[in-house]
Formats: structure tokens, C-alpha cells, sequence
DNA sequence: GCCAACGTTGGC
DNA sequence: GCCAACGTTGGC
């Protein structure tokens, strides 16, 4: 039951892992991730190609830095079987993974960060999954318009 | 640092 | 299967 969402968020701290890591590292798994609705999204839905919005969140000023794009579909996130790390899960085997991560790509640094303030200040997004309250999944479907919008709001150094 | 809004866990 | 307690997220 795929979305025909191409375009997607994914939020991250930047103090922790920004666009600026990303695009030290050119490509990342986005392993980690703990929330089952958001590991659906990368495991059930996210190709290949899919464009996605970094997002920095719980920083001075939230907002889209960055732009990258999905370079590899899901497979099982190898940080469930480690036991030294903050993401082992002791519930999870390798014939039973339940943890999954795409991989990204670097594509760009946005020239001006589109904050949060700025999204939420446009009538046209006022439907994004990101600005409905209370929504926490850090994997969030975005819609071709809404990309398009944060763009050309990034572009015009808004 | 606060706290509202969630998601998960575990006792029953 | 219910639901209280707990942990996490993330804006402010």
C-alpha cells in the first residue's frame, strides 16, 4: 500500500546530526529511528529518488536546512542488534528485525533556513503534517506543493 | 527548564 | 484488554 508521496521530512537535532554532517558525510543511514508509524513510512513507502526536507528540530530556531534525497530503500537498522548502542533493542533478531533505515543523500544546504516561524506564517502550509499539533514523528510525508512552496520561500531568502 | 502531547510499558 | 505510570519529543 504505497503513498504516492515522493517528497518527505525528516527531522533531526541538528546538535546531534545536521545538513553540515550530511554533507561531511555525503551519504548517511537514518538509522534510530523508534517510532512505528515512522518506520513504516521508510519502510513501506520511501524510493529510491524521494526528495526530503532536514529538518532541524529542538534547536534556538526549528526549521528546513537542507535538502536530500533517498539514495537507498529500507533495510533492517543494524543499530537494533548492537549491544553498545542507545538503539539496541532487545526484542529485535536478525531473522526478526524491527527496525528499519533508508539512506540519504546530500543534495543541499539551503542558502537561508526556512524556520518554523516562517512555515507556519503561510496560509498554503497551514495543512502540512509537520504543523499539526502535536504531531512528533520525525518521518513526515510532505506534498508536492508544500515542497515547492519551502523552495522558493528558501530561494527568496525568507 | 517547562510542560503538553504523545507513544510505550507493564500490572492487573 | 484496560489504563496508569513513565519516557520522549520538541516548541517555547
Amino acid at each position: 500500500m504505497a503513498l504516492s508521496a515522493q517528497f518527505w521530512l525528516l527531522k533531526t537535532e541538528a546538535m546531534s546530526y545536521s545538513i553540515d554532517d550530511l554533507r561531511r558525510e555525503v551519504k548517511t543511514r537514518w538509522d534510530g529511528v523508534r517510532n512505528y508509524q515512522a518506520r513504516n513510512y521508510m519502510r513501506d513507502d520511501m524510493r529510491v529518488g524521494d526528495m526530503v526536507l532536514i529538518y532541524h528540530s529542538n534547536s534556538k530556531t526549528p526549521g528546513v536546512a537542507g535538502l536530500a534525497v533517498v539514495s537507498s530503500s529500507a533495510v533492517p537498522d543494524t543499530s537494533q542488534f548492537d549491544l553498545t548502542s542507545q538503539y539496541f533493542d532487545k526484542k529485535a533478531s536478525s531473522t526478526v528485525p524491527i527496525w528499519y533505515s533508508v539512506e540519504v543523500k546530500f543534495v543541499e544546504k539551503l542558502s537561508t533556513e526556512v524556520s518554523l516561524k516562517d512555515l507556519q506564517s503561510l496560509q498554503k502550509l497551514s495543512g502540512m503534517a509537520l504543523l499539526k499539533k502535536g504531531s512528533r514523528l520525525s518521518v513526515l510525508p510532505v506534498t508536492f506543493q508544500e515542497f515547492e512552496t519551502i523552495l522558493k520561500m528558501a530561494s527568496q531568502g525568507k
